[in-house]
DNA sequence: GCGTTTTTGACAATCATTATCGTTACCACG
DNA sequence: CGTGGTAACGATAATGATTGTCAAAAACGC
């Protein structure tokens, strides 16, 4: 133990994973995939989708959005920066960005010496569909 | 039924988690709510804690974080909209107010023609404190 | 191939929150 | 000042997503 290698391998489940996400629109729950998954005959548990998608978020390749509901939903992200507008009827989701509030984020926690910062955003509202 | 008596009734409980909240700093899950009122030895139920909660909520009386650890933080905030800074390691919290991006999210939910429009927001950094 | 180390995965555990439902107590009205 | 209807309470059970566990399997460097 002379090195920490942190060394990421590369298995069957993580590509399925990541391979599935790139082919799906919108945000999904690790358990909605996991059946998807299975759906495809690919054999992977779901504590594996679990990891595989935690992963995939600290490394920054997915997006993660927490609604009230309590279920997070994992969606295969443009990269950069963004936030979404959900509708809370349907679930419509429009990824928007925000560059002005990206700096007033910084700008704001820099006042008060707040380093190594980050945020999330989500704007709730009904879509014109559901608004009838 | 002519009337739709939305008749909230005033009962010890409903006051004694409301005084608990306008006696506290800061945010605090509804089980330690629960736990300072017993130790009072106000007598009230897990289960009010959380209803009365939500009903504050609702109300706008009060301010609901949730952050990535899961557990549901309450506090009672001051009156009208504003988002929290909080210190990722120590969890030390700032209220700010951000007008612009309260109107940013209004216009961009507005461009895409979504109504009744609310929003969350939460910056995390390290505090000065802990930055050191 | 071989050994080492990560990764997997079935299952159990956790734990905040919600549902249930009989009981209690608020409050308007007489 | 009673009383009836109804909202609120509260102990407990249920829910359900996520995380921990740990033996077995798979990757990768050599």
């Amino acid at each position: 133990m002379s090195e920490s290698s942190t060394a990421v391998r590369n298995t069957r489940q993580r590509s399925a994973v990541s391979a599935l996400l790139g082919e799906m629109e919108g945000f999904h729950s690790a358990q909605d995939l996991h059946a998807m998954l299975r759906q495809r005959g690919e054999r992977v548990g779901l504590t594996t989708v679990y990891r595989t998608l935690q992963g995939l978020a600290d490394a920054g390749e997915i997006d993660v959005m927490r609604p009230p509901g309590g279920e997070h939903l994992y969606r295969r992200c443009s990269e950069g920066h963004h936030h979404h507008l959900v509708c809370r009827v349907c679930g419509r989701t429009v990824e928007v960005a925000g560059p002005a509030v990206e700096s007033w984020a910084e700008r704001v926690a820099a006042q008060h010496g707040y380093a190594d910062v980050s945020h999330t955003l989500e704007i709730f509202g009904t879509c014109p569909t559901c608004v009838r």
